[in-house]
DNA sequence: CACACCTGGGAGAGCGCTCTCTGAGTGTGT
DNA sequence: ACACACTCAGAGAGCGCTCTCCCAGGTGTG
């Protein structure tokens, strides 16, 4: 069992010894099996048990020009970038929020979930400075891994450009900010707005208010482009709004605002659920009730909306499936190089818990 | 720029030809530079850039033997495995919680943060079935990856046993249920517990018990038997207890069922900050004021520990730098295999904030 | 009965890199 | 003056695998 420490592992030569035919039979035998007689696979197949055998992956990397390997591109800007940055509030201390993020959890239970039907792992990367950036394009480049996916969340992020020009094969999370030829998967973010909206309109509420996420996220416009259509066509054509950047303390700051200036609000749709509970904070000290003072509806569906309490009505997003879908493609695109970028939308659900 | 897709990428021959040397020296300015005259040196940098030259990882893994990779295995049980298992609380909807656990994200923000600085990154694999199990091993053993980083939570988990006999270096986060000749981090836990007891003690409580985590799970048993120890020592010889599982929702059954069958509590320790969340909502819910009438203090200082109201009390563990040393014991492990297994433990601190 | 055709298996050429071995050139010691 | 070490670059042998030939033997056809 011990024979990697022992002295080097078996090689395809020496399982052919042991079954007495040639090299390439025995390749033959251990991928798609070609034309081999039954009777020879068997022997190859006892000598590899015999000998414990396991093929070495550089040197089949090495002839067939494939890592059978993707990478995970977590990708956004960190403090010593430019951009929107939030200053680390009050859940900062862990440091790299990216990762810490209850969303790329889900996001990685999808795409593990998928590739090991295939035996294929992620390689996890971060890219959250330049010097960074150009890690992971040099290690795709090196090939250490056929392609990426790609989970970019500002609208300023070069790298899904970056990466479609040098040739890799992408699959993105999240419509890329501007056009280019790239398969991705997507929420209907309007659709999750609108959801929000008729939502707090059959609830009856009259001063309808928003929290939203940065508006240099195009999620945090969308959901905000489709709650304002919807609630215009309720005949609310105002929405008094704030913006937060999808961190609780955030979400605390906008509602306190978003109060002070409209102490009438009694329905509020926040645009992610760590903001929402946020802004739970912020109506319990003030002592509104929730719902009957005001409604809150979240977006996410994340553990967030379950330990809150009141429990949060929100608008569910299929992440893990959705992390999966990205993955398959990206199996497709590998399979088949040809193809057509496509993308894949997702419709996003209501559901209904306690604070509206 | 996009030569890789043109026909296939510039090899060390062409950079040899390009500047007018031979293969071997270019290779030896590419890698640490070994007696190369400052001239050449400079030359071959030049076509380097000039060709567009990136190493094939392949071909050097094959010759080198090494994968320059890791793995990092979060292994655990799931629910088609025996073994204790919660059957899927309020935050299992989001389905595969090994890795939506925030414990996971933070752990993998020490390791990559770690890692990249070798220009590393480490493979994610799941190990939560004998299949998946399977699956980790032969994929170490194909030389994919040069050793792993094992999380593994139960102590009847088979992993670390297989993979130490499977000959694959390896560093465990949190110590072996059996005794294995393997490197491993971890946290003093019964000094953590200590901190617990210390606390609610001067803070004046005199009916003290405890929230547990999993008792097959060697932290919980540890962080017990601190906590007990030092109330035994102030004067307490007997806690109350009730076990959960980790969870939001077991934390909150074990609170209710503690809080029945012992009116008089008035200062609590529960074994994670999300139980110790669950425990909130239910003192809350029978009118108990926290901390006035209930001391809280919870483990981790997880997002969770801010994100509660009032804000929890706690056991700080640094999962992040724990992570990072875990990562340096196996990059120290594969520079010299020689060495000896090492531990490591970091000792807790204690977080105070409002709920005691 | 000669020819083409198909099937199953072996021989062998690389994939791109590293690394040892060899040898040419340049100093040093006696 | 010669032997000796020492420095630096090239030649070339693989690492373990895949895959394209190519050939032997059996089957079908005119």
């Amino acid at each position: 069992m011990s024979d990697r420490a022992a002295k080097g592992s078996p090689t395809l030569e020496d399982v052919a010894r042991e079954a007495g035919v040639s090299r390439a039979t025995v390749s033959r035998v251990i991928n798609g099996i070609r034309n081999v007689d039954p009777s020879i696979q068997d022997a190859v197949r006892q000598a590899v048990a015999a000998t414990g055998y396991v093929p070495n992956r550089a040197a089949r990397s090495l002839v067939t020009r494939r890592a059978d390997t993707v990478a995970l591109v977590v990708s956004g800007a960190s403090a010593d970038e430019g951009g929107a940055e939030d200053g680390g509030g009050p859940e900062a201390p862990l440091g790299g929020r990216l990762l810490a993020d209850p969303f790329f959890g889900r996001i990685s239970t999808g795409v593990v979930d998928w590739l090991r039907r295939r035996a294929m792992h992620p390689v996890l990367m971060l890219a959250d400075s330049a010097d960074a950036r150009k890690q992971v394009v040099s290690y795709l480049r090196q090939g250490h891994a056929d392609g990426a996916l790609l989970v970019s969340i500002h609208a300023a992020d070069p790298l899904p450009e970056t990466l479609v020009a040098a040739g890799v094969p992408c699959v993105l999370f999240a419509r890329p900010p501007r056009p280019v030829p790239v398969s991705y998967v997507d929420l209907a973010h309007r659709d999750g707005g609108r959801l929000a909206a008729d939502h707090l309109v059959a609830r009856g509420r009259q001063h309808i208010a928003s929290v939203t996420g940065p508006l240099d996220v195009l999620a945090s416009q969308d959901r905000l482009a489709g709650f304002r259509d919807a609630l215009a066509r309720h005949g609310h054509p105002y929405v008094p709004c704030e913006e937060g950047n999808f961190t609780l303390e955030s979400g605390e700051r906008a509602t306190s605002a978003l109060l002070d200036r409209h102490p009438e609000v009694d329905g509020l749709f926040v645009a992610n659920d760590l903001m929402a509970q946020g802004a739970l904070h912020v109506l319990r000290e003030r002592g509104r009730s929730v719902p009957g003072d005001v409604a809150v509806v979240g977006f996410d569906d994340s553990s967030a909306a379950l330990s809150c309490r009141p429990a949060l009505t929100t608008v569910r997003q299929p992440i893990e499936e959705m992390a999966a879908e990205m993955t398959r493609l990206l199996l497709d695109r590998l399979d088949q190089p040809g193809a057509r970028p496509t993308s894949v939308i997702f419709e996003p659900t209501l559901v209904r818990r306690q604070s509206a």
